[in-house]
DNA sequence: AATGCGTGGTA
DNA sequence: TTACCAAGCAT
């Protein structure tokens, strides 16, 4: 007789197949399916590091040109280091959780300070790095210092719990425990089995390939919705499959139903110049620029009559540019924005901004929602040739 | 431990 | 159009 699969699970594998066997047959798959990703291209722990906090939350179709452009503004730790905010931040701009590149560069500032500049190459000294959390550490780990270190992210969740039936929400701690020891699991099984050659020649160390791999089937095959089973590496010894309960796993509670909000911004025009002011630190989106804007109460009636009466204009003076539709966490808000000229800077404004013109417009750094909104101005006039 | 943090893709 | 999700972290 064997003990209950609660108390055996978090200690050891408790699944079809070995280890060993399902490392053996990521890696094989891996060999021949992995995407031709850029940060795969290079060793470099730097460049591995800026993909990882790129792609935290983050699709790797959106990340793509943002790191190839970042890793040529900044093209090591010390050039990250020295940057001004306002290049760092720039480079960020419409990527979102705007936090992780300032935690990059404090990172950075970190790394160049410490005894020698030596890149953190361990879990514990990459953990202790702002930004960098169990996922991170790992990843960065396994996939620069082929460590054989485990992580857990959506897709290693998804498959895990499919692999091995894993009821329950994977958000507990029981089951974070279940899988983080799986993962270890599968990542040990992996060392020693030699380097994995890509589909474009180069070679990823066992651990990393392992990792990658598990992240990879997560991304392109084992679908949160359509998962392509039949063409899994994985397939005769998957549970889930098995019973074709797949879709089910994980077993993730509804989320709370969106808040709607509705929010106005103002471009003020005056001689060619718009009215921008750069958001504090310590709030929101800090150090990013953006037009003033309030939040239009529940029972606004007009949102357009709102904005006049906050200016004290005249609501014929505000011509209003098109809606825009975005979200921030548990919130979905309707952003209407309005354009004016010729009114000189109301005094609701305040003083903590400046004018700038519409080149100055395309250097500052924007968060999506403002950026929709420049693009939605009127072309300047261009001067006569 | 539950919540806030951005944005874009997909069904 | 809405709902869900994506290589999570910090508090």
């Amino acid at each position: 007789m064997r003990a209950s699969r609660t108390a055996i699970a978090p200690t050891g594998w408790d699944g079809p197949g070995t280890p060993g066997d399902l490392a053996q047959s990521l890696l094989q798959w891996f060999s021949t399916e992995a995407r031709d990703l850029p940060w795969r291209r290079t060793r470099n722990p730097y460049g591995i590091w800026v993909s990882e906090i790129m792609l935290q939350q983050t699709q790797v179709q959106t990340v793509i040109p943002y790191w190839n452009r970042w890793m040529e503004a900044f093209p090591d730790v010390h050039a990250l280091a020295t940057a001004s905010e306002e290049r760092v931040l720039k480079q960020w701009e419409g990527l979102g959780y705007y936090s992780r590149a300032r935690n990059l560069q404090r990172a950075a500032a970190r790394i160049v300070g410490s005894e020698a500049g030596r890149f953190p190459d361990t879990v514990e000294s990459l953990l202790e790095m702002p930004g960098i959390g169990r996922y991170t550490a790992g990843a960065i780990a396994s996939i620069a210092f082929n460590r054989p270190a485990p992580i857990l992210d959506g897709n290693v969740i998804r498959v895990l719990t499919r692999l091995l039936a894993l009821r329950g929400d994977p958000r507990t701690r029981l089951l974070q425990e279940i899988l983080w020891a799986r993962a270890q699991d599968l990542v040990t099984a992996s060392e020693g089995r030699g380097d994995v050659r890509m589909p474009w020649g180069e070679r990823l160390g066992d651990c990393s390939a392992l990792n990658q791999s598990l992240m990879e089937l997560g991304a392109t095959v084992c679908l949160p919705k359509g998962a392509r089973c039949e063409i899994c590496p994985l397939q005769t010894r998957c549970r889930a499959r098995a019973e074709g309960t797949q879709e089910r796993y994980p077993e993730t509670t509804p989320r709370p139903a969106p808040i709607q909000k509705v929010h106005a911004a103002v471009v003020v025009e005056h001689a060619g110049r718009m009215w921008v002011r750069q958001r504090p630190a310590g709030v929101v989106n800090a150090g990013f620029w953006e037009f003033p804007g309030l939040e239009i109460p529940d029972t606004f009636d007009s949102v357009r009559q709102h904005v006049a009466r906050w200016l004290s204009v005249p609501e014929d003076r505000l011509a209003p540019l098109a809606p825009i539709r975005h979200a921030i966490t548990r919130y979905r808000i309707r952003l209407e924005s309005f354009h004016t000229t010729g009114i000189g800077r109301p005094d609701v404004l305040g003083s903590a901004g400046r004018w700038v013109d519409h080149r100055e417009l395309e250097v500052l750094a924007f968060t999506a929602a403002h950026r929709r909104i420049v693009r939605l101005l009127p072309k300047a006039a261009v001067p006569a040739a």
